[in-house]
DNA sequence: TCAGACTATGTCAGAAGTGACATAGTCTGC
DNA sequence: GCAGACTATGTCACTTCTGACATAGTCTGA
């Protein structure tokens, strides 16, 4: 009865061992491209996982209150994580709050909207920038068998993902621009 | 301190009075393209959006063991959806079972992760095909105060949705596919 | 006439996720 | 020498979400 985050984690940990502190680093970025999840969350996780027997840790010495538990794959983790992969994700229901905003954006006032879109264009471009930038540092793609796979592919969904976004913002902007040109035209004073 | 489902819950309500079970069922299809909640969820919520004077209700007579609700939205709940509308989107972590296993990838036997997302491209063409039927019924984008407004917009981010989806998973067969060929043409014994 | 689907509202236990609080040693640069 | 950032693990209260359980009238077609 592995959580999604268990897996998560197993998968993080199949690329080497880590204490519970890297393991919530590597979830910021950029595994946090698609997972992401507190220390709180993961310290918590460990334990169950420890307990049922998916992966050991050692305890060294080092900075911290406390000394440091690194954790590694157990065998049984590294089978549990390679029957999972190939499952059928189990669906997670999509809740996307910008695309709720537009469902009712009809409500609200136009210029405030597009302003809303604009500035998601905007972030939604950098970041793209941002994925284009780290896919130059790989020469192509990886061999399938390569770790560096697994990083290269989730970066070209994460690509993908940001230049559908930014399409999508920008057709807004360009709707919401075309419905208050009209008023903006007619306050101007005619011109030859 | 409306919660998102609760701003969810105001955008249906804007579009008419509903029962609690009403909106449990439009959160299936097609307002489920960007957020859903079981009905449990939803009785709950109408429970704290009555508290909080964002809706009201009229107890009326109909099938099922207990009188049915109609709610509708008050002034109130209509000015906290129009003023929630234009602020930015608090950020929802990303959370992508695919992905995740894409990132575990390289773990696994390369033709079963082939067939898991040669299975995903099928879902996702099906799904594709299905808003281009619905985008049919819209002859081009309503204004943008129009309620339909609305929904064209919401189709048009799950169309593109779609279409970067299934074009990651092409690319995710192509890349297994051509890992396995060697292999498999290595079998199959030569021919002229 | 009777089975089965649909309408309709609600509770409850548990899982998953968030953010604050607690604690304390080490390393870096000014 | 010292401030502040970083390393490091953990608890707790709270919110959100899920799935099961509970209940019962009406409508439809075989």
């Amino acid at each position: 009865m592995t959580s999604t985050l268990g897996f998560a984690i197993l998968a993080v940990l199949a690329r080497g061992e880590r204490t519970g502190y890297d393991i919530a680093a590597a979830m910021r970025r950029p595994v946090s491209y698609f997972w992401t999840a507190g220390h709180s969350q993961i310290h918590a996780e460990l334990q169950k996982l420890t307990a049922g027997g998916l992966v050991a840790f050692e305890t060294r010495h080092g900075p911290g209150p406390q000394d440091k538990k690194v954790y590694r794959l157990t065998p049984e983790g590294g089978d549990a994580l390679r029957a999972w992969i190939t499952e059928p994700p189990r669906g997670r229901p999509e809740r996307d709050e910008l695309v709720l905003k537009t469902y009712a954006s009809w409500l609200a006032d136009p210029e405030l909207v597009r302003r809303l879109f604009a500035e998601q264009l905007r972030a939604h471009e950098e970041r793209l920038a941002e994925y284009e930038r780290e896919e130059e540092l790989f020469g192509g793609p990886p061999d399938p068998g390569d770790p560096r796979f697994g990083n290269y592919a989730a970066l070209r969904c994460g690509l993908g993902y940001e230049r559908h976004r930014a399409e999508w913002c920008r057709w807004m902007v360009g709707q919401l621009s075309a419905s208050l040109k009209p008023s903006w035209e007619a306050v101007k004073p005619s011109e030859p």
